[in-house]
DNA sequence: CCAAAATTAGATAGCTCGCTCTATTTATAT
DNA sequence: ATATAAATAGAGCGAGCTATCTAATTTTGG
């Protein structure tokens, strides 16, 4: 008999994934061709097939634990103590590493929103996935204005929903303007998110 | 001889050019096939490439006319007499007509910039489209500047261009949630705008 | 060391893609 | 009426796609 290592498998299976989400930033998740994730990864067709059923399943598979990363994050930022500034300067967590990294998860994540507009399967991870992340926000926009550090006139559902697309924008800045100066932005930014939650002066 | 009406011609091409929209909509840039574009359009795949030398020039087409569009809108409402309002509520326009047209749209813009990401002919067009607003907004949020109307210290070229991608986050907003309520988040956006870039109390 | 199971390779089937080519019909200037 | 250019149709090409299938190799328990 045998019974080989699952160990060996995963770590197999998570190096074919990386290798294409290599070629799905190159080349979207439908200019990537099967043959090209094979190549990248070093390995045959058949043997791809070994380990996902098809090339829908790599896809599903790269957007959920995508995205299920950015909320593992995202609760860890919710807790820290300044979580709005954490919030927005988790952004720029691009400091020192290239900033090719920032850029590729912005393009796979502009791909994944764009897929979820026509893709039911995607559609559903990217809508479960908001609802995690709007739930976390509505909590931390609920606890921050009993505490009055949020104007408690503005509806944390509809500022949670407002806040995520927000952030969703940012992922075209360097699409629409590859010089701009992220940094810069993201300070802006963190201007913006203080002004719009700030409670009034004067208030109670 | 014969020299047959220019201006057929030309409807004839708008016509498949709407069609292929539809198309884009549907598929997306890539899962849009020239069959489909030729199936929806009522045209047989020769015909197409009497009108067009590619899919590629119809993909260009779509984008450069949509965009361009988006620009002349852009450059009137920046003269109305309250710009930022109108700009605001103009993500909104789709009240009366059916939602579908702004979800449309949206999807047909999240589309568009995620191909920018790696097709540098799009790209191109974006960034041009991009300096174009931009310098539209920057002339406006210098003008209110001077107005006392907008935060003298708030620096106009950052600034637009964080507006922009914000505008352009406010397109994930349906796909990331269907149920969400449009009007309520454009309302929650005019004050987001409004906080941020109204001067601070006390000032000169 | 051997048999069975797991892993890997690679050829290729079956299909769809963008695009071209030829043939035919329609419209118009003379 | 007829010659000619424009418009249109549709078959089909080569390339590339996803996925399968067979066969060879590696690994491991007995």
């Amino acid at each position: 008999m045998r019974t080989l290592d699952p160990v060996k498998h995963d770590e197999k299976r998570q190096e074919i994934l990386n290798a294409a989400a290599r070629c799905i930033v190159r080349d979207g998740f439908r200019g990537a061709s099967t043959a090209d994730i094979c190549k990248e990864a070093g390995i045959s067709p058949g043997h791809l097939y070994h380990y996902f059923p098809s090339k829908e399943a790599i896809i599903t598979d790269i957007t959920a634990t995508g995205l299920e990363q950015i909320a593992t994050r995202f609760a860890e930022i919710m807790q820290s103590p300044n979580a709005l500034t954490a919030l927005v300067s988790g952004l720029e967590r691009h400091k020192g590493k290239k900033d090719a990294e920032y850029r590729n998860r912005s393009l796979l994540m502009l791909d994944m929103l764009a897929e979820a507009g026509r893709n039911p399967v995607i559609a559903k991870i990217v809508r479960k996935n908001t609802a995690i992340l709007r739930g976390l926000l509505v909590d931390f926009l609920k606890t921050a204005q009993g505490r009055g550090q949020i104007d408690p006139g503005l509806d944390s559902e509809g500022v949670a929903s407002v806040m995520l697309s927000v952030m969703d924008g940012m992922r075209t800045l360097s699409v629409r303007d590859p010089d701009v100066d992220i940094a810069k932005s993201v300070a802006l930014l963190q201007v913006l998110f203080s002004r719009f939650l700030s409670p009034p002066r004067g208030a109670a």
